[in-house]
This record gives C-alpha cells, sequence and structure tokens, in this order.
DNA sequence: CAGTTTATGTCAGCACCGTTGACATGAAGC
DNA sequence: GCTTCATGTCAACGGTGCTGACATAAACTG
C-alpha cells in the first residue's frame, strides 16, 4: 500500500515487502547468532544472561555495576542473580572502588576468561564465516543499517565505545 | 571499499575488533528492533511469542500448527500455551483441514489482522526509517550478512518463502 | 480390518530471566 | 548531619522456553 511505485525504481527497497523481509531476516539471523554460543552455556548450566555479563565484562574490565546495568538494560535485581554466580563460580571478580568505595569494579578471572574465550569464539566463528561469505561491501552495509537501528542512547555507547 | 588497495587490507574487515563490533551491533539492534512491538504487546498483555505467532499466521494464512512450530523452533506445548490464549481471544481462528481433518489450519481474524498491522506498523516504521537513512547497497549488505548467518534450514525456509 | 503413525491438544512441573516493591548498608557530598 | 548514591538482597510474580506423559482422532499400511 506504501510501496513507492509512482516514484519510480529507486525506492523500491523501502516497500512493506522489503521491510517484511528485513524483519524475518533478522528474526532468523538472530537465532543462528545466539545458536552456538546457547549450546556451550548448557553445558555449564549458565544462560544468556550470564553469557552478556561476561561479555561486557570482559569488554570493559574494571567496569562497575551501575555501568553494565546501563549496557545490559535490565534491573539491579535481574543483574544481580546472574552476577553473584558468577562470582560465587570464580568467574568474576568485584573489587571495592578505590577512588569511590562503594563502587564494585567488575573484572573476568583467569577462569572467566577462559568461558568468554570459548563462547567467543563460537559466537565470533559463525560471523566471521558469514563475513567473509558476504564480503567487505556487504559488511559495512550491514553494521550501517544495524546501527541505524538502535535506540538513540545505545547507538551513542556503540558508537564511543568503538 | 571497492578501491583498487592492495591485497593485504582487503581483509581487514576479519578481525577479531570488526567480529566483535559486529556481534555488539547485533545485540543492540535486536533490542532497538523488539522495543516498540514490546511496548504495544504490554498493552495488550501479549508477549514476543504471541507477535512471533500471530507474524507468521498473517505471513502464511492457514497454516498449520506442525509448519508454524518449525518456523518457530519451540516446542508445541510452548506454542500451544500462546496460540490457546489467541484463539481464546477472538484473534486466531483454528479450522479442521478438509483434506486431512486432523490438521488445523490457522488464520486471523479481523481483531487479529487489526493487531498485526498494528505491531507491524510500529516494527516497519524502524526498519523503514534506518533502511532510507542507511541507502539501498547497505540494505542489501545487510540482508546478504543475516542471510549468511543464519542456520542451513532456516536460510532454506527464509529464501523459500520470499 | 487391525495396528501404527501422525497431528494435535493438554496436564504437570521445572528453569531462566525479566519485572516491581521494599528494605538495608556503607560511602560520598553538601 | 541529612541526603543522595551504589550496591545487595528478599520476596513474589509473569512470560516463555523445556521435558515427560498421556489422550484423541484421523490417516496410513499391511
Amino acid at each position: 500500500m506504501s510501496d513507492g511505485r509512482a516514484r519510480g525504481d529507486s525506492l523500491l527497497f523501502l516497500t512493506d515487502a522489503q521491510l517484511r523481509r528485513g524483519i524475518e531476516a533478522m528474526f532468523f539471523a538472530y537465532r543462528g547468532f545466539t545458536a552456538d554460543p546457547d549450546r556451550i552455556l548448557d553445558q555449564y548450566e549458565y544462560g544468556r544472561a550470564h553469557h552478556r555479563a561476561i561479555h561486557f565484562i570482559n569488554r570493559w574490565p574494571g567496569t562497575t555495576v551501575n555501568n553494565l546495568l546501563a549496557i545490559l538494560g535490565v534491573t539491579k535485581q535481574s543483574l544481580n542473580r546472574v552476577l553473584r554466580t558468577l562470582i560465587e563460580d570464580g568467574l568474576v571478580e568485584s573489587a571495592i572502588g578505590t577512588r569511590d568505595r562503594r563502587e564494585r569494579h567488575l573484572t573476568l578471572t583467569e577462569k572467566g576468561r577462559a568461558l568468554e574465550a570459548e563462547l567467543s569464539e563460537a559466537q565470533t566463528a559463525r560471523m566471521r564465516d558469514a563475513f567473509r561469505r558476504a564480503g567487505p561491501e556487504a559488511v559495512a552495509g550491514f553494521r550501517t543499517v544495524l546501527e541505524e537501528m538502535m535506540d538513540e542512547d545505545l547507538r551513542r555507547l556503540f558508537e564511543g565505545v568503538a
């Protein structure tokens, strides 16, 4: 209904049909994206929430709980449940801040880095294959569209942290 | 990116850093991708599972329960819980098959189509904006990479159904 | 026709991970 | 010293995955 046929070919990529294909592509691709790490997490009796925490602690070692909350977009109660088990299991270390003693600075232990590496390897393997088959130009387009789809604040976060 | 640089540069898009950026882009973009419909679903006391069912029933009216199970990749118990409420609430109609009376053919009612349209509108609005800002070439790349990231069987499903 | 397989529905129970609300502690800041 | 902030924790609930078991009706098969 809202396709721009009258305006010529240049907007054909914005037809409802194309947009629906985009939506379904996101849905199916995200399933693939999480499938490999999910299988590994099962073996350790962890879930996706643990993966996300581990990923971002690895990314920004020494980050605070509040930072992590903002990145993950969950409540502190949710995060804490996950964080507690990771600390108990010796994957994450929580250090009292020196400048501000209220803060807890989170880092991965050796054991935590090992699991991070295992998860990361599984996930990047699939992405590497996809990137290689798609080629650099497609990858650039992929990232451009994804960035445009993010919420404003998340995009700034994403770009700012490179 | 299609400049004639030395071959050494051509694989820079496959570095670990680039792949990690790709992973995070997927994570943040998927959040944006689901945010708008999630807000609407909350108002109706439905969840993402309902959205997915509605989406694919709308996509393939008359599809059977078994088909839907394959597409959604969940157990029949999970799907049934969702489907039951949708039928009870008068959004979905379940019709006994004529050729094979064991099958149930699922279609959206008027009310179901209305919710589908509302959800779809919210989700395509964001994607349309993202597509428009990114441009047709980026969109092509986006879809290429996503297809490459899908599992084999899902890709066939995705391509087959256009 | 009898036996098997298929499509579907349903009950019960469990796990994960999101939520809200309430409350506690210790540290920082005015 | 009062307030605010960062964090942790308890309790309860909701949505949506899962497994396992069982039921029914229809189709298929020998």
